[in-house]
DNA sequence: TTGATTGATGACAGCGCTAACATAGGGCAG
DNA sequence: CTGCCCTATGTTAGCGCTGTCATCAATCAA
């Protein structure tokens, strides 16, 4: 008996005075442990018991701690993903996919945006870890080591996504960028063209424009071009990629087809064209990447190469589902392709 | 001592197997609540002390278990944010905005998609609140009495964000929906059109758009104007933009102007006009509604509607982080504009 | 009848961390 | 030298839930 205050003084602190599994328990006069299986296995709950205990439930506005449920069980039901940034139509596209496959498993996406920064990037992953999610997404394959040092000790799946390159660290799902590159360089030959340029992405850490950049400039020099001027652009918006095509004409003025290594570029580009007077596609050809919506819907409409976005989501959700119920899967890398989409700007 | 073997056996399970503080503590030679310490205020702890727990956790590898501190402190560092989709460039730009800012202040989003769905969203709201965020942050002030309930029990800062016209749950950022629809009616009068029409969203719970088409239809009555037909399209994508128009043609003949309650229908509009031989503005004024970057590409560049997206994601971030830190704001709403930005198309 | 099996529920301990209080030692005014 | 405050660190007891086993009654084949 503590009663008498002799005992050690209780000096706890409150309780956070929401409604707690105990206080279910109590009104429904079952243990804790039978609601915990009401919620997580109702079958192994007996009909009328699990009609009390939600019937408590609802006249409790009970809603359970999954903070406490996921310290007790050692799952967090969450899955962190990280993206260069929002804004963006295709990560904005494949995000929301991923989200929306995800939350149908019962599953949360928290997101974090790194700003096509590898310090942001080691923050956001030492963090997120600390929420202890049961999987994590990535853009790109290429990250500091710290922070591949850290992914790879966590023994979670992990899915590096939009690249398939190189080895990933767990698994990866996307598409050869440098292939990509490649295609399109194949294709701006075959249209005749003698001397092509590239307007890329300045960011280090966008890997995945560098090595379209790469495929591209590859490919020109094995079809016997001449060797590609280009000209870095970053932040990479539409001014940046108008105010690029400026500068490539300065320098270059016999450049009769530019790569741009994302559709937002390649707009920018556009604009400045029409600003110029320069006809496209005849004085100048103009190549995108992504099929943003934009491009379909200006005139000249814009070339580019088509990425399944969604579908990228799609497969990093259940690649994450598959290994999460147990299954060894086979191919820890998804190649989904790429499309060259021909329209009238080269 | 338990040693003999006589007391109750000792059946725990196996812990998570993760470097915990403790072990990091026993390293350094302090308590673990020094550790805890040197990670929530380093200022409360010697010098070197604090490198000496500091090289500890370098070693071992150390990753805080913010589930277990969540759980010890009531103070989860996350805050729920729920949208009705991440594809459209909008929402995107305003979830990003809200990110950055968040997580500057140590915060992480916790995002969910509801897909225009009260029901989604009712389960959404349940299952984040389960994790115990900070704050939530909410798209539309319009949410099914069971969320609104929910919401209002758990006592955490709510922020309702792209409308301003009644009264919110808690806290609200945006615009005006209504006032925008009116702006936008009173330029078309003005411009003298006679018989405008509008697209809108057919999704019962875009409540924004609603508004605006309300708001839009009340200004041509107020300015004698012809009662405007309208052509509802689910989903709001750039064909049902297309089909609406062409089905609106079809109704009325005489109609001179379209307003179309998204940029995405406008521009679907615009595509189907092109197609139909139809002159822009000159047979049909068309005026989009949130100022998306391939509006202002387009051919006849399309007039719109700006909204700050990106300014109510940080308002919505500041006014969190003002409550989060004892400050009773002394505006609950803030409505931050909109802009009517009269291009080519009408 | 009986032992084995199944189904429903409960007791106990502990997940990894932090709030609240406690303590020890040093500096310093008076 | 006393009493007070300030700084650095430690002790204790949970936060709210679930894993693991235990229990007890009902069912059923042999």
């Amino acid at each position: 008996m503590n009663e008498g205050g002799l005992g050690p003084k209780p000096r706890g602190r409150e309780a956070s005075g929401a409604v707690r599994m105990s206080d279910v328990a109590r009104l429904a006069q079952v243990s804790p442990i039978t609601v915990s299986r009401c919620l997580q296995a109702p079958g192994r709950v007996a009909p009328e018991t699990r009609d009390r205990i939600r019937a408590a439930m609802e006249s409790l506005g009970y809603v359970p701690n999954l903070v406490a449920g996921t310290l007790a069980s050692n799952r967090s039901r969450m899955v962190a993903a990280l993206v260069p940034t929002l804004a963006q139509a295709n990560h904005a596209a494949t995000i929301d996919a991923l989200t929306t496959r995800l939350n149908q498993a019962g599953l949360q996406v928290l997101l974090g945006s790194t700003g096509y920064s590898d310090i942001a990037e080691l923050d956001l992953v030492r963090t997120f870890l600390g929420y202890r999610p049961q999987a994590m997404v990535l853009t790109g394959v290429t990250h500091s080591p710290e922070a591949a040092r850290l992914l790879q000790g966590v023994g979670i799946p992990i899915v590096e996504t939009l690249e398939t390159g190189t080895t990933p660290l767990d698994m990866a799902v996307g598409f050869q960028n440098a292939a990509a590159g490649a295609t399109v360089a194949r294709h701006l030959m075959a249209r005749g063209c003698r001397q092509p340029a590239v307007l890329t992405h300045g960011a280090a850490s966008d890997t995945r424009a560098a090595d379209r950049h790469r495929g591209f400039v590859a490919q020109v020099r094995a079809c016997g071009g001449v060797e590609p001027l280009s000209v870095p652009v970053d932040p990479a918006d539409l001014a940046g990629g108008a105010a690029g095509l400026e500068r490539l004409l300065i320098q270059a003025s016999g450049v009769d087809a530019v790569f741009c290594v994302s559709d937002t570029l390649a707009l920018g580009a556009l604009m400045a064209c029409r600003r110029l007077g320069v006809a496209v596609p005849e004085r100048l050809a103009l190549i995108g990447f992504g099929d943003s919506e934009p491009g379909a819907l200006v005139q000249p409409a814009l070339s580019t190469v088509h990425v399944p976005k969604a579908e990228i989501g799609d497969m990093a959700a259940a690649m994450i589902l598959a290994r999460l119920s147990g299954q060894e899967s086979a191919s820890r890398v998804v190649d989904l392709g790429f499309r060259l989409v021909v329209r009238d700007s080269g």
